[in-house]
RNA sequence: GGGGCUAUAGUGUAGCUUGGUAUCACUCCGGGUUUGGGGCCUGGCGACCGGGGUUCGAAUCCUCGUAGCCCCA
């Protein structure tokens, strides 16, 4: 922002800066004005405030319930990993070792701590000991925590910090089968947390050699795409096959009564998936909420007129109550004036606001307006509960039509590199053909600043068509764009 | 790794060249009035990044440190 600008534009409450005109400042606006979190002294780390932990919350509780569905146990692990530990699994350590943060005490001459920059290490070392028999599988944990690492580059609050809260499954099987089923079944639960929670559409697939997670044969992943022509890879499941287990020495008795090796998975979502929300669904007001995630799905504000201002009170009350399932919040402060609540809970994003005003009392109606669209509704007050019911479930497919719309049209297929080139400068996500080498991958990167991103389950076949950037013949096809 | 710039209240800033009780706006707190889209009037709280130096006197000059931003490789 220009300098003279910042006196002149003295309103700091609002969003300054629109959407479209400027997104890493209108981001950063809309995380600190809608409280969702707040710098801390330490670089990186971020302080989550109670609007953004209850987008958290919602998510936690809406995959635990999942988990409980799955049969997996949440449990909880330490924090330290001993250095020992984390190397003993070769292409995780080298992976990891970059971003990781050692603690070591003065006066102890042993050896120092990794924290956890993820917990395979320091979880399969108990499984190993844990599991004997055929009759311990599967075992299925899962862990909320959080994870440090401690990359330089530039952070960004959510979407890349040095410490933020995830879920991470870690799962043991008997079978290769079993366990395959189920890194897929555990990235289809995370479909649903996108989709069917947070109304953020996302693509299913397979990561390249090149992006799949250190330690695993396989990472799948679901993938979104910001407004910004920005890639979000929003959640990963790795089958890590037997490697972890020769590593660590899990090992059981099967049926027959021979040692047999398992064979394992583990998956992970984070607090990222709060950035995604604020960059797909915010407007130039500030936040939009999806309304299955939000806490108060309503924002009731009286108009209050000095003359009738107990009795309106009183009827706002009254509606707060009929609203109770939706856990509204009942602003009948006398501080502010009703616009000046407009503009807060749209820049909150609560998904609806019910107004309460002397005309609507003598109709017994309320005004209903949703934050999606602005559209403004009078609606009797018999019909409120049925009509707010209705309207959430229709503000959430239309958050995730209008997303889907916006992602379809800036994906788009190319076959040629100056082509590819061009898509990844105008800010698109490219579908294209590629060989599968790595090196040509990372010559892609290069010159574009462009990563795959998956191979998708549907239509990732690579047909007769030859690499976008080596002309050797394709091995797959998959999406490419510059990501967070 | 090399070079440059910056640090003043919760936020954004003026003052620094030329040393002399730190400016303005928003926020915040109080009082009044208002309330169908951030309204109006009024009173108040609140700051020179840290250490050392020069000086009668340092936000200002010097020095060291710390933190942040930008550029180059």
């Amino acid at each position: 922002m220009a300098k003279k600008d910042q006196n002149a534009d003295q309103d700091t409450k609002g969003i300054t800066v629109k959407k479209t005109e400027d997104m890493p400042e209108w981001y950063t606006q809309v995380c600190l004005k809608a409280e969702l979190a707040d710098y801390s002294p330490i670089k990186g780390c971020m302080v989550i405030r109670p609007n953004g932990f209850a987008l958290w919350q919602a998510i936690v509780d809406q995959f635990n319930a999942y988990l409980k569905e799955d049969k997996v146990q949440n449990a909880y692990f330490p924090l330290f990993i001993p250095e020992s530990f984390f190397k003993r699994e070769a292409e995780h350590a080298e992976g990891f070792t970059p971003e990781v943060a050692w603690v070591q005490n003065k006066d102890d001459k042993g050896e120092r701590f990794a924290i956890r920059p993820t917990s395979e290490t320091i979880m399969y070392d108990s499984y190993g000991k844990w599991i004997r028999s055929w009759r311990d599988l599967p075992l299925r944990i899962n862990q909320w925590c959080n994870i440090v690492r401690w990359e330089v580059q530039d952070v960004k609050l959510f979407l890349r910090s040095r410490e933020f809260l995830w879920q991470e499954g870690h799962c043991v099987y008997e079978t290769d089968k079993e366990c395959h089923e189920e890194t897929l079944h555990y990235l289809e639960r995370y479909r649903q947390i996108s989709e069917d929670l947070l109304a953020i559409p996302v693509t299913l697939g397979l990561k390249t050699e090149r992006e799949k997670f250190a330690g695993a044969i396989r990472t799948y992943s679901i993938e979104s795409l910001m407004p910004d022509g920005k890639a979000l890879q929003m959640g990963t499941s790795h089958d890590l096959s037997q490697g972890f287990a020769k590593s660590f020495e899990i090992s059981f008795q099967d049926k027959e009564g021979k040692h047999a090796r398992p064979w394992q998975n583990s998956w992970g979502i984070s607090t990222r998936m709060i950035g995604a929300i604020v960059l797909t669904h915010g407007d130039d007001k500030g936040l939009i909420i999806p309304p299955r995630a939000a806490l108060n799905k309503v924002a009731i504000v009286p108009i209050i007129f000095e003359d009738k201002k107990d009795m309106i009170i009183k009827e706002t009350e009254k509606v707060g109550e009929l609203l109770s399932e939706f856990n509204p919040i009942v602003d009948t402060r006398g501080d502010y004036t009703s616009g000046w609540k407009f503009n807060e809970y749209e820049l909150k994003g609560i998904p609806l606001r019910v107004e309460v005003g002397p005309k609507d009392i003598e109709k017994k109606q309320a005004v209903v307006v949703r934050r999606d669209t602005g559209k403004k509704e009078f609606i009797p007050l018999d019909k409120l509960k049925q009509h707010i019911t209705d309207t959430l479930e229709a503000m959430h497919k239309n958050l995730y039509d209008t997303a889907k719309k916006r992602i379809d049209a800036d994906i788009v297929t190319v076959k040629d590199f100056k082509a590819f080139e061009k898509a990844i400068e105008d800010k698109k996500m490219v579908f294209t053909a590629h060989c599968g080498e790595d090196d040509c991958e990372l010559c892609i990167k290069e010159k574009t600043a462009a990563t795959s991103r998956c191979i998708p389950f549907k239509g990732g076949e690579p047909g007769s068509e030859t690499c976008v950037h080596c002309d050797k013949p394709a091995k797959y096809k998959l999406y490419f764009a510059r990501a967070y």
